[in-house]
DNA sequence: GTGAAAGCGCTAACAG
DNA sequence: CTGTTAGCGCTTTCAC
């Protein structure tokens, strides 16, 4: 492998011209770029990123932390980001944390040792005893998405989550839903926190109250929202609509729907949070509340850009996206079918 | 940011022997190794990367290169992937090629500038010129994934490519079926020409030959596979069955013939390659080729570590995986509905 | 076991 | 613009 040394000789310049010519660090001749271009060319020389990394005590590189990349929500994320930090020349590193804290702290400490440049984490946690673990193991610009810590001193890029659970909420209460069940998330999520939180601010808007007893949490996993939906659909009086918080275990409802022979909407109205790619060749054609994907990961990422350049951290900001209600046949008012030309279930 | 010397000082030791214990590179005694830990742990000293491998050579990375990780199949590859080279002390840079070969150059090209320690790559060509241009551009252990690429000395785990398109093609024409259409993926590469022959030698098996015009090529995008659908369903003499050769591709066909208010098995039947994890929940339940994901991909990766790790590349091996059928709704004979109990689309 | 010392390849500062 | 130089933090001899 060549080194800077042998581009310098074989331009016939010195070490310090070659790095110019490269890092564009200082006022270069023309003819001498094009000599020391052509030399890197002729040996096939490459710099060293460890040793350019050592020297300079900046690494080009951005950690992604995200629960669980299998999750189509946050694979396009992470595509996203790699794109847009290839064309800013970073690469990026990117982890799963399975939903567990302490291997979240396990890959921030890899990712300390890697001295990343900046981090998009999408934290397990939300409460402030966390905030103050993260701290602890965060030294480089960062940005917070999907759900907020408290009192960490990082920007913060998510859906108006408050809006999304009102938003699915009012739909079904508009339909007349009562009976509503809620398959949330995790408790100390405040993705999963304020979309039940914008639930309950719909009720109350409507006069009514959701209980608590209208309220399971299954993790964020398909198979435990499988499992709350079957076991509430077997009830003596089931829910008349369910409102799931996250694509997979929306995917878990549909699928433990289908087991039961239930139809939607004719038997139970459906709303899920997060999109679903595939959603028009379900059996269940789910109505959905959507994000941004895309708008909010370009905001992320160059949030983070911006503060890693300038190196002064800037007062956190919060910057959040407004959901969309996608519509297809889930959802009718309870306790009869409807007719709106679509085949469903 | 704390260094080694640190640790030396605090634990009352010399460099070398800090070295020695964090690596365990050399003999040390107990009572060294507990004073060196607990200086580590009350500086919280962490070794910088860039410095240890500038100084050994060796980068503790491994690079995977997949073509959209926004695919279930490749994320779940990453995913292993990244949990195996965890365990065995290597981190992961997971690129995407996006099917698109200069990029797929392009990645690569960074991968060496990172010195990785080894690579994982689903290479986008198959010919022996992209042979050719891979050697030059890889210089580390590396096993190739997927697709096969002629004259490049690197292991090789995959799909049993031939055994999968004969699979799909057996099923139906044992069932029947003449007129079937063959969604393909993208020529040049191996796992498409392989599975392509699979169907060949199937239908040659049955004293049948398959048309170049029962062959189409999608490329392995959904909305291609999608058009292609549409086009031929709309044919005079439409086929009675359809052959996906990957996943997205399988979608895509789906929407299609829902779109098209057909039903599969009544109007047409159909068999897809690849695993689709709720192929249950959607309107038109697909008999899928299914590949041991899992199985491969730590094959692979196990594969890669051992010759990283041993330093002479041994002579390349290829490890094929049987596929298996994964029988659904979607396959009966043709010109007839079946009623096997489900209801479908 | 220890301590000293030589770089790995690069950047950045400096005097010419 | 050039050439020289001093490290960045670590691993790895080597003599003790």
């Amino acid at each position: 492998m060549s080194t800077i040394r042998d581009v310098a000789r074989k331009a016939g310049v010195a070490i310090s011209t070659v790095s110019a010519v490269i890092n564009r660090s200082a006022p270069t001749s023309a003819g001498v770029v094009t000599r020391v271009e052509r030399a890197v060319a002729e040996i096939g020389y490459m710099p060293q990123r460890a040793a350019q990394t050592l020297r300079s005590g900046r690494s080009r590189v951005i950690g992604v932390v995200v629960p669980d990349i299998t999750n189509p929500h946050f694979s396009a994320l992470a595509r996203i980001v790699e794109k847009e930090c290839l064309h800013a020349g970073y690469m990026t590193f990117v982890y799963n944390t399975d939903e567990d804290t302490d291997h979240e702290m396990r890959i921030l400490r890899m990712m300390r040792m890697e001295r990343v440049a900046g981090l998009i984490l999408i934290s397990t946690r939300s409460d402030a005893r966390h905030g103050r673990r993260l701290q602890q193991e965060i030294h480089v610009p960062t940005v917070l998405m999907g759900s907020a810590v408290s009192g960490a001193p990082y920007d913060f890029v998510a859906l108006d989550d408050v809006a999304a659970g009102a938003l699915a909420a009012e739909k079904l209460l508009k339909l007349g839903h009562r009976r509503i069940l809620v398959i949330g998330g995790r408790p100390g999520v405040s993705s999963h926190t304020l979309r039940l939180k914008g639930c309950r601010e719909a009720f109350r808007r409507w006069g009514l109250r959701l209980e608590n007893e209208q309220i399971r949490c299954a993790n964020f996993i398909a198979d435990e929202a499988y499992a709350e939906t079957r076991h509430a659909m077997a009830a003596g009086l089931p829910p008349t609509a369910i409102i799931s918080f996250s694509n997979f275990m929306t995917l878990g409802a549909i699928r433990a729907l289908i087991d039961l022979g239930l139809r939607s909407p004719k038997d139970v109205s459906l709303v899920g949070v997060d999109n679903l790619e595939w959603a028009d060749v379900m059996r269940l054609r789910p109505t959905l509340v959507a994000q941004p994907i895309e708008a909010m990961t370009r905001t992320a990422i160059g949030a983070l850009l911006e503060s890693i350049e300038r190196r002064a951290p800037p007062e956190p900001r919060r910057i959040l996206f407004q959901p969309v209600l996608i519509e297809r046949d889930s959802c009718a008012p309870p306790g009869r079918a409807v007719a709106n030309g679509r085949r469903d279930l």
